[in-house]
RNA sequence: GGGGCACUAGCUCAGGUGGUUAGAGCGCACCCCUGAUAAGGGUGAGGUCGCUAGUUCGAGUCUAGCGUGCCCCA
């Protein structure tokens, strides 16, 4: 006996069943170890940052990661999935911020570092628990009890290994570079980071007037986005072969700018064209800038010179130049030997000497600076720029700003090359990542900003010699203690202090700056520098940190053995993240390795939107909490839902709707066809162990749903295979409904039947099967479902079977089970039906009037046997007492001949279309015949004569008018409609039946319950009921029926213009 | 301004290697079933496959240009 099944079933309700069997069990556990000497499959798990909350995005990417990763388990291969936590950074030191209500690194350092670093470690771990919580829910199996950390040290050491391999190859440089600088985080961001941050804003437009020099009531006319670069002003560019114009405007004063702007410029305002000159002819004519507060040093300044860069497309044709401030106008200004002027603190606020705005955040000045113009006549025109600026990706209030600074950087231009070599081998899904969006990142690729001057990351491993300036990267505390053996000693004794300070955190700041050593015989002290690294750094090196490469030496052999990764995925927004620092450290770092690595197979997934395709916004709230999601439809349905709309690479609009769907199209069909099945099982005393028919010898029906079975296996194995888990999803979703809608549907008396019988036998073996084997199929996708299915129908059933469906192998093919041709007669016969049924809603004939035959129209012989075998079934889906085929084909039909375009393209060529015309104008049912008494037929093409085979030409029936027919793919299936006055009562007889079975169902009758009717009709309804009285009785369950009302509740309904009257009471029991 | 992606039915989406009747679900209309039943099933209506050129015997599919939207980056 099987546990009984109800088809009402609460999925979240059997989460917590099948979550309480697996921990009780251990069975995450028990596929680790039963797998050990499988072959590996090796995953990479992204850390994400725990301190902050888990959202709709992160259960997306889980939820993918465990389908495959659960795919290959139960594919014979060992998965482990080790966790991992993202630990070090901005985002922890934004968030302790927060939580202490300070604001910048002075603030930082007034608070004190160290206490500052141990609420930096408090932080951390601050959603850990919902982390997990979230984690369990969705069914994400991953071991979070050995979840690699980046604070811990031997990560730490493993960073400082990879970056002192690098510093040794002179890829580790000091660099005075314009980087993208947060004046309130007080540090530098990497390309990867600015890219997290990017959002609308309108930032002013100006257009000022800079006075030539020498030239009274002459202006430049420049253009800027930042005015309050202004002050900090070095030159004025133009592009050298452009045209500029001297124009004189109706007040008299006189501007230059370019001609290709001047229409935009200046309107329809009157002016007077004076001179035209190339750009070219301006370079090197001084001018006065608009602001003077200091003088710049180390070279000249404030005069024109032409570059590359300066657009015509926008602005004025000349182009304010700031080197402080602008990548472009560093490298411009350097190459011209220009001097430098940076009228800015690192805050972001004006120094002193920058007098009218002392003190102010650039930014916020930009409106009096704008003011400041205007009142001394310089400031032309004034406009509003709507356009995108990066902020930062922690703290989306502030701007970031192109800022000139002393940096380290790591010499990724150099080595690129390699990089793209190293992804030209990596499969990604989509493909088009590859040359696309990733490809075009490291096409443009520029060193890595890797020094943050911050708190709390992994500090950078450069100790420089205080008098003579020797520089020296260390790789391990290892390789400090040599040098030093006391060097920890200040860590020790603030241990000593705080017993709760972790061993750990002897790497961090600020005890690591206490580290320092001297050299016998040579002057000077080496002392840390004073950055710790950008935390993507951090991530990148997962592959080896993980295991504490190479220091930690029982952990080598691991390391190698899970190098490199076979699969990762993550979202779109890790190209420039997680995807790039862990390629690119990777082949900086393992030149020996052969190419792809440290991953060869990375599925990258869109963003998760809204229903308007709105990007998920907490402020926003416009989408409901997966959990609260999960709570109410389930984790199967939020992960099939999932999976069933999300195409890697492309947004996915993700959606309440879309999780119900999930259960009544899928979760609820294959449940019931389970319930039905164990609910019958269970009357019959169906054994599972016993003996079971031979595939070959079971019905049609049984062997075509097998095929199928076999079919849909092959498809999602070869599809989970890509990476496709979308198409996979498709697959088992159409199998689904052939088992539900057809094969339950259509086997349903078999199971019922009474006695024993081969076909009974047949069909509880073939249902037991094939719902085994979709267990085994979807058990990736939906492991809850699975599970419980599996626990009633085998693992608790058949002795020695897995305990688990996540311990099973995964759905085989099976060479037993191809019948190709049977799937194809299935095919054929349910487009008769449908072409029969349409027929009957033409012609207004419901399904409940029996017909006397249904005359099916085929092209050739192989059809009508393969019809045949279903002919039961066609003939009870129509409710029609014979299926005829028709020899006379030409009375219904016409022919409709076309040429096998596939077959005849590559022969024919340009007389393709006058084939198609030929064989349209010719005699279709002469030609057909011709083609199948001789075998061929020949056509003349433009003047050639073309021989055409059976398979060079496909025919077509098309139903001719007047008949009560229809046609689909080209068969023709015609009713005779004729009712004789036998049809017309057993018609009628149906119609009684329905009308006492909806009085049943009103009256809220057990299903199986027997009844007593007594009915009264007159004429011809009378004699139609005398004669199929039988009948009535046996489908209303009428244990007795009987002409004249009995007791009971009175019924009256009308049967085709007929009083029906009939008592119904349910029988005592 | 550059790069990437998308544009297919009212809505949400599928449509390897080009093959001539473009599919599904939801919604809608009509119908069936009443032994999966506060379920199930069927039939139908609905599409110039964003637009325009081109390649080809043949284009939703390939090429180019344009338009709209989203993402990434200047």
């Amino acid at each position: 006996m099987f546990d009984p099944v109800s088809p009402q079933v609460s999925f979240p309700q059997l989460d917590k069943e099948v979550q309480r069997f697996w921990d009780d069990e251990r069975i995450f556990a028990k596929v680790l170890e039963q797998s050990k000497k499988k072959p590996p499959f090796v995953f990479y798990e992204g850390p994400p940052t725990a301190n902050g909350m888990p959202h709709a995005g992160h259960v997306l990417t889980r939820v993918m990661k465990d389908v495959f990763l659960r795919y290959k388990s139960m594919s014979g291969f060992h998965v482990p999935r080790r966790a991992g936590w993202d630990t070090h950074g901005l985002p922890v030191e934004v968030e302790v911020e927060k939580e202490l209500g300070i604001s910048g690194r002075q603030a930082i350092a007034d608070f004190g570092i160290e206490p500052f670093t141990k609420k930096c470690i408090e932080s951390v771990f601050k959603y850990t628990h919902e982390w997990e919580v979230m984690t369990r829910r969705i069914g994400f199996w991953v071991d979070l009890e050995d979840a690699y950390v980046t604070f811990h040290k031997s990560y730490v050491e493993s960073v400082w290994w990879a970056l002192k391999k690098l510093f040794d190859k002179g890829l580790l440089y000091k660099g005075h570079k314009v980087v993208w600088w947060w004046p309130q985080g007080g540090t530098a961001l990497s390309a990867g980071e600015v890219g997290q941050g990017y959002k609308q804003v309108d930032d002013p437009s100006i257009t000022v007037r800079f006075p030539v020099k020498g030239m009274p009531d002459t202006s430049f006319l420049a253009w800027t986005t930042t005015p309050w670069t202004l002050p900090s002003n070095i030159a004025l560019a133009v592009k050298a072969d452009a045209d500029y114009l001297t124009v004189r405007l109706d007040d008299g004063r006189k501007l230059v700018l370019a001609e290709a702007r001047a229409a935009n410029l200046l309107g329809d305002r009157p002016h007077e064209i004076l001179e035209r000159r190339k750009g070219q002819q301006w370079v090197g004519t001084e001018y006065e800038p608009p602001f003077r507060y200091v003088e710049p040093e180390g070279g000249p300044a404030h005069r024109v010179i032409a570059a590359d860069f300066v657009e015509l497309a926008s602005g004025s044709g000349l182009v304010h130049l700031a080197p402080a401030f602008g990548e472009d106008d560093f490298a411009a200004c350097k190459s011209e030997g220009l001097g430098w002027l940076q009228l800015l603190r690192p805050d972001g606020t004006f120094p002193p000497e920058v007098t009218d705005f002392a003190g102010r955040f650039c930014k916020d000045a930009d409106r009096d600076i704008i003011r400041n113009l205007r009142t001394r006549g310089l400031l032309f025109k004034e406009e509003v720029y709507r356009h995108d600026y990066p902020f930062s990706w922690r703290r989306m209030e502030d701007p970031l700003i192109q800022y000139a600074r002393e940096s380290w950087f790591v010499r990724t231009t150099q080595e690129i090359h390699r990089v793209q070599e190293n992804n030209e081998h990596v499969h990604w899904e989509p493909e088009h990542i590859k040359r696309g969006r990733f490809g075009q990142f490291l096409e443009g690729n520029v060193d890595w900003a890797l020094s943050r001057e911050r708190f709390w990351g992994t500090p950078l491993p450069i100790w420089v010699n205080d008098e003579t300036g020797d520089v020296v990267a260390v790789g391990s505390v290892e390789e400090i203690l040599e040098r030093n053996p006391r060097a920890f000693d200040h860590f020790y004794e603030a241990q000593r202090r705080d017993r709760s300070l972790a061993d750990h955190l002897m790497v961090h700041k600020p005890w690591i700056d206490h580290v320092t050593w001297t050299e016998r015989g040579k002057p000077g002290v080496y002392r840390r520098v004073p950055e710790v690294i950008d935390c993507w750094f951090d991530s990148g090196c997962m592959p080896f940190a993980q295991w504490g490469y190479p220091h930690v030496k029982e952990q080598r052999k691991k390391f190698h053995k899970a190098f490199p990764a076979d699969f990762i995925t993550e979202a779109v927004d890790q190209t420039r993240g997680w995807f790039y620092s862990l390629m690119t450290i990777s082949t900086l770092l393992f030149d020996e390795e052969k190419y792809p690595h440290p991953f060869k197979n990375c599925v990258v997934l869109g963003l998760l939107t809204d229903e308007q395709g709105r990007k998920m916004s907490k402020s926003l709230k416009n989408y409901t909490d997966p959990l609260e999601l999960m709570e109410s439809a389930g984790a199967d349905a939020v992960r099939w839902a999932l999976y069933s709309a999300t195409v890697p690479g492309q947004n996915t609009r993700f959606f309440d709707r879309a999780t119900k769907e999930a259960i009544s199209k899928f979760l609820l069909k294959i449940w019931n066809s389970y319930a039905f099945f164990v609910q019958l099982a269970n009357i019959d005393g169906w054994d599972p162990t016993a003996p079971r028919p031979a595939v070959g010898g079971r019905p049609p029906m049984d062997r075509w749903v097998l095929a199928e079975l076999d079919h849909t296996v092959r498809s999602v194995r070869r599809e989970l295979d890509d990476y496709k888990s979308h198409l996979a999803v498709r697959h088992i979703e159409g199998f689904v409904d052939a088992l539900s809608n057809w094969y339950v549907r259509r086997s349903k008396p078999r199971f019922w039947a009474q006695g024993e019988s081969a076909d009974k036998a047949a069909a509880f073996a073939t249902l037991y099967e094939v719902l085994v084997e979709t267990t085994k199929l979807i058990a990736p996708f939906v492991p809850f479902m699975s599970e419980a299915i599996f626990q009633n129908l085998v693992a608790t059933r058949i002795p020695k079977a897995p305990r688990s469906v996540h311990l099973a192998a995964f759905a085989e093919p099976s060479v037993e089970r191809v019948d190709e041709s049977l799937r194809r007669a299935v095919q054929l016969s349910r487009a008769v039906v449908a072409a029969g049924l349409r027929v009957r809603a033409d012609t207004k004939l419901k399904v409940r009037q029996p017909l006397s035959k249904a005359i099916v129209a085929v092209a050739d012989e192989m059809e009508r046997v393969t019809i045949q075998r279903f002919e039961r079934i066609i003939r009870d889906e129509l409710n029609v007492e014979e299926i005829a085929f028709t020899d006379e084909l030409e009375t219904y039909v016409d022919y409709q001949l076309l040429p096998n375009f596939r077959a005849l393209g590559p022969r024919l060529g340009k007389h393709l279309p006058a084939c198609k015309a030929a064989l349209a104008a010719a005699d279709g049912a002469a030609l057909y015949a011709q083609l199948r008494t001789k075998g061929s037929v020949v056509l003349a093409l433009g003047g050639e004569r073309f021989e055409l085979g059976p398979d060079d030409i496909q025919v077509r029936l098309v139903a001719k008018a007047g008949f009560a027919a229809a046609e689909e793919q080209g068969h023709v299936v015609v009713l005779d409609t004729q009712i004789t006055p036998a049809l017309h009562r057993a018609g009628l007889a149906r119609e009684v039946i329905n009308r006492i079975n909806k009085a049943r169902k009103e009256m809220d009758l057990p299903i199986g319950a027997r009844v007593h009717v007594g009915w009264e009709a007159d004429g011809e309804l009378a004699e139609a009921i005398a004669a199929h009285a039988e009948t009535i009785a046996a489908e209303t369950l009428a244990s007795r029926f009987e002409r004249g009302l009995g007791e009971g509740r009175l019924h009256e309904a009308e049967v085709s213009g007929d009083g029906l009257r009939f008592s119904l009471r349910p029988e005592e029991a």
